[in-house]
DNA sequence: CAGAATCCCATTCGATACTG
DNA sequence: CAGTATCGAATGGGATTCTG
């Protein structure tokens, strides 16, 4: 009894579920347990505090999310810092390794959304709106697009959506000036436009969205999006 | 008590861990539990039986093999077949979404991989040497590389190899004719030619590794691979 | 061999309460 | 706000046994 104990123990100290050394099974060392990949998802877009990814991540436990930061801190993918005095708080920021870990995350999700069992209908954070957003992009259209800067208020939360040279960059945080501004009680209300091809006017008039600025432009940036064939 | 526990199946009926819509929470629900995307891993290669499956993946259980298998079906990733009448056996094979699950796995594999504290030089099964070859693969390099055909037995595993048109393919089983064959005691000797640099004729020497065929395209072929740079 | 079924302990998780 | 502490319930998963 004693002995099983301690090779469980053994086991975990190096952190390894799985013989294997391979790079997947290292990856699911690090990212592998449930909600480690979504808190990264939300870092992504930006750092954030204990408490904002605790409320951007519907369902975890303050103890799960302890767990899952401290973890993530020792395997390289965060850190936690200090900001400086005026705000005396604590924030949680990916490592350089840890954006690294963008293409990995947004490859699966590009590959979930191609099940036939995925409804992309259903209610979206406002960071998993923007992380969709950067992998549905079509690369042709994309590369035909003109600069441009889109902010976007959801609920409380800003993001802003820059497109230059036909690269896409979203990030947390107000823009500035930009060409168009969206406003929208919720995210699935940017959703209907992107993915369900509903003209901003119904949304405007049924859904609370509203739009600032230029409208032209608005429409050319709906077209740069689409979900994946389904398999 | 019995609401409480209502609720709770209620919300795994759905098979859902994570409120939240988004891909990337989706393709958690599929792939994120312990082993199963090491299973996909694994058919991606080929379809396997259960009890190659389990002889492949050190330390998963029957139960747990047989609970993932039939969640993995639930989901659409795979599909149980029976072989026609000679070999009465039934086979799990990857549908074709499952397939496609492909970059996914290769992208977590390459991320992990740039990690200082990845270890490539621990042991590794067959099937992982299989996929971190087609992941670590250096696109300049293959571009320009020679058709071929190479021949792998690792113990008792046999694999398939082929370069053709730059494009690389691996797949279990033998090979037919084929420019090289190399057979080795175990994967990491063929590693350490791939990623360590290790010349073949010290591994010929030391490490038990046979070589038949043309030696020049074995050369050849060992610098289309290698390990990205670390983080 | 290919699993299903059972047993049972260890771990995990979520809810709640508490603290600096 | 940013966690820590504790506890009970749920789940996970290894070992074993049984079946076709």
């Amino acid at each position: 009894m004693k002995s099983l104990k301690e090779t469980t123990v053994r086991e975990r100290s190096h952190g390894r579920w799985y013989e294997d050394a391979c790079g997947t099974a290292f990856g699911l060392e690090v990212l592998g347990e449930r909600w480690a990949m979504l808190i990264v998802r939300e870092l992504l877009l930006g750092s954030l505090r204990f408490s904002d990814l605790k409320n951007n991540l519907p369902g975890i436990s303050a103890k799960v999310l302890t767990e899952r930061l401290e973890s993530l801190r020792k395997w390289g993918v965060l850190t936690r810092r200090q900001t400086p005095p005026p705000l005396a708080a604590q924030v949680y920021e990916l490592t350089e390794w840890g954006y690294h870990a963008e293409p990995a995350i947004m490859e699966l999700g590009r590959w979930a959304a191609r099940s036939v069992m995925h409804n992309p209908h259903l209610p979206l954070s406002a960071a998993s709106l923007m992380t969709s957003m950067k992998t549905m992009q079509l690369p042709d259209r994309m590369a035909a697009a003109p600069d441009m800067t889109v902010g976007m208020v959801v609920g409380l939360e800003h993001y802003c959506v820059s497109i230059a040279g036909g690269e896409f960059a979203g990030r947390r945080g107000e823009c500035g000036p930009c060409d168009v501004l969206l406003r929208a009680p919720a995210p699935m209300v940017i959703a209907g436009a992107l993915y369900a091809d509903i003209p901003p006017e119904a949304l405007e008039a049924e859904a609370g969205l509203v739009v600032e600025g230029d409208r032209a432009l608005l429409k050319r940036f709906l077209t740069l999006f689409g979900l994946p064939p389904k398999l």
